[in-house]
DNA sequence: GCGACAG
DNA sequence: ATCTTGTCGC
């Protein structure tokens, strides 16, 4: 598969992968290792990659990697993964521990075309992917103020207006964040693992940890 | 032309 | 994402 270098290009590969992919969990689906991946700026191009992995059930960290590489896409919202997947698989590539799940930092499904970084990470691997955003990418209700309240994230497209996510509180009164299927698992499953990575904080111990190996990275020598 | 716009 | 101090609250 050729890495597209123009938005043209991306956007025509977006396109084509959408077909790909599957959101439902296989009847089997086991998650017990869970990868958190994110990247960090030192510069316009240059960037770190994470890769961390984690216990789904203890919350322990199995593995971290940390790589750095540098960037030739720009951002442009909607674009995001042609910017930061090839550092985050090259991350994901020296991982020892193998992860039932990949946890995105941006949006799945949640996206103009329909196709976001999760859904990228997910169809690329083959590995069961969601997206968990910190800012939406599309319209909903404010969810209950109770952990565990959610709403649906609804966003106009191609086909119309579609159900692309939901908006999660994973705290008591704290600003919900936005999860979005990626590949292979299922909405209501997705939410399912996010509150269980987020028994204390706003965001899921995944993202947690890896931002902050991401800033420490782009920070220090 | 103007505003929106994941990280 | 990144540039950046103190401050309010549990």
């Amino acid at each position: 598969m050729e890495w597209p270098r123009t938005v043209e290009d991306a956007i025509a590969l977006q396109e084509r992968l959408r077909t790909q992919v599957i959101t439902i969990s296989a009847p089997d689906l086991r998650v017990d290792t869970v990868a958190g991946l994110d990247v960090g700026y030192r510069s316009n191009d240059t960037v770190a990659g994470v890769c961390v992995v984690f216990d789904a059930k203890s919350l322990v960290i199995l593995d971290e990697v940390v790589v750095e590489d540098t960037t030739d896409f720009p951002y442009i919202a909607g674009l995001f993964a042609f910017r930061e997947m090839p550092v985050l698989l090259r991350a994901l590539d020296q991982v020892t521990v193998a992860p039932d799940l990949l946890v995105a930092d941006g949006q799945g499904l949640a996206h103009p075309r329909r196709f976001g970084l999760a859904c990228h990470l997910g169809v690329h691997t083959g590995i069961p992917s969601i997206g968990v955003a910190k800012n939406a990418m599309g319209e909903f209700d404010p969810p209950g103020r109770a952990r565990g309240s959610m709403s649906d994230l609804v966003m106009d497209g191609p086909r119309g207006r579609d159900v692309v996510g939901r908006a999660l509180r994973t705290q008591d009164g704290v600003k919900p964040v936005f999860v979005s299927v990626g590949h292979k698992i299922d909405l209501d499953r997705a939410c399912a693992e996010v509150l269980r990575l987020a028994p204390r904080y706003r965001l899921p111990e995944t993202t947690r940890r890896a931002d902050t190996l991401t800033k420490q990275a782009v920070s220090s020598g």
